[in-house]
DNA sequence: GTCTATAGACAGATAGAC
DNA sequence: GTCTATCTGTCTATAGAC
């Protein structure tokens, strides 16, 4: 604890030999962090080892215990690291934008996201699915209130009859299941396409199924009301 | 292995025995994989231990070692039994039946399953997440033959114009998608509509949601191209 | 068919030399 | 900042009395 710096620290030194341990600090955090966010994917949070994690981060296991107190921690880090993340996605949905153009823009963004981050995506999943014991109130409340004001431009374009009546937080969560699904459940997607693995061309064949199906659905038609 | 039925069986008391013997491993037989298929949906294969499954089903760790070998034959047949219960919601979708009718009737079922067997839903998106690595290959095989079938049937009706042009395997995709996210991720859909839990009008928002974006966007336009 | 006791392996976390 | 050795507890699975 009081120790730092190493022995020959004299006044003057602790300046720069912070530095250098701060670089160090955060090359090693990151790769502990990538590590952890793989393991944690794969097999949540109880499933994943300490030792398992060490050895992918090429790090003794007590060094994981130098940089976080405890796995929690480092899970926790993994998961506020992911919602960073979240919401770049969303800022294409502006009031002033047109409506289609904004929610293709979306799904696309949020498709290529799951897609170049797909360990984070599935540890996220894996999280909720087990009942979000680790996601913290502020979390919650975050990604509860961009969903809010999100859902209020929605309401604003259904209300100038730029969209067809629908409820913004079901075509939310309509929207968030199908972006995230070819990513978290690969392994049926492959099945389901017969592929090894999904290609940016599937991710395209995605994107143009989901315009063409969820959001076609939501072009006001010519004549207003509908069978 | 060999001691059965007890001290006291006789010649011509075995049937008997054997029955009774018979309805007690099939009650604790569906204690064990009911127990087990919570936990397993909650914290995954690694993350369930057995004396978990053994004091929810009320049985002594030992007797689960009885009953199934190991944990993964636990397991193994929570997954088969789900497997089971999924081709069900498919019946509906049949080369004769009208493809909107069909289609809304396969998802209001498929809704209707994953709220009614919640935990089941889950501990397959668990699987399937963590690489589906208990899945069997004749588990795919079915799951992949029974979804040809279908899409055959979708690509009947599109080519009889009943169904504007859609991919088949990714239309698939997108419901599986949209049907299972409300229970898989319950808690966030808890979040986004703002209740403790998930009622069926929930659900029937839900149903109305995916029919009226998903659906709606797959019929033939009286014009029939677009901009 | 039930249950206690425990073997044997391995987990998370820490102490302290370097 | 790194790493060996180890503490303490828990895990799966089994042996064997009842």
């Amino acid at each position: 604890m009081a120790k730092k710096a190493g022995p020959r620290a004299k006044a003057g030194e602790q300046a720069g030999a912070a530095r250098g341990e701060e670089r160090i600090r955060q090359r090693n955090e990151k790769a502990i962090l990538r590590a952890a966010t793989t393991l944690f994917a794969k097999k949540g949070f109880d499933g994943t080892r300490a030792t398992e994690i060490a050895e992918r981060a090429g790090l003794p296991k007590a060094n994981l215990y130098y940089y976080f107190n405890t796995k929690e921690e480092i899970y926790r880090a993994a998961i506020r690291h992911l919602i960073a993340g979240w919401d770049k996605a969303l800022r294409h949905i502006r009031a002033d934008a047109d409506p289609f153009e904004a929610l293709e823009a979306y799904v696309r963004e949020k498709l290529d996201y799951a897609r170049k981050n797909a360990d984070e995506s599935r540890m996220f999943a894996n999280e909720i699915i087990s009942g979000a014991p680790f996601l913290s109130r502020a979390d919650r409340k975050h990604m509860h209130d961009i969903t809010l004001e999100k859902t209020l431009i929605i309401e604003q374009w259904v209300a100038e009859g730029r969209m067809r009546p629908v409820n913004p937080r079901h075509l939310f969560i309509v929207l968030w299941s199908t972006t995230q699904f070819y990513t978290n459940f690969e392994k049926i997607t492959c099945d389901t396409l017969e592929k090894p693995r999904l290609s940016p061309s599937d991710y395209e064949d995605a994107a143009r199924t989901i315009v063409e199906t969820v959001l076609r659905g939501l072009r006001p038609g010519k004549a207003s009301s509908d069978p």
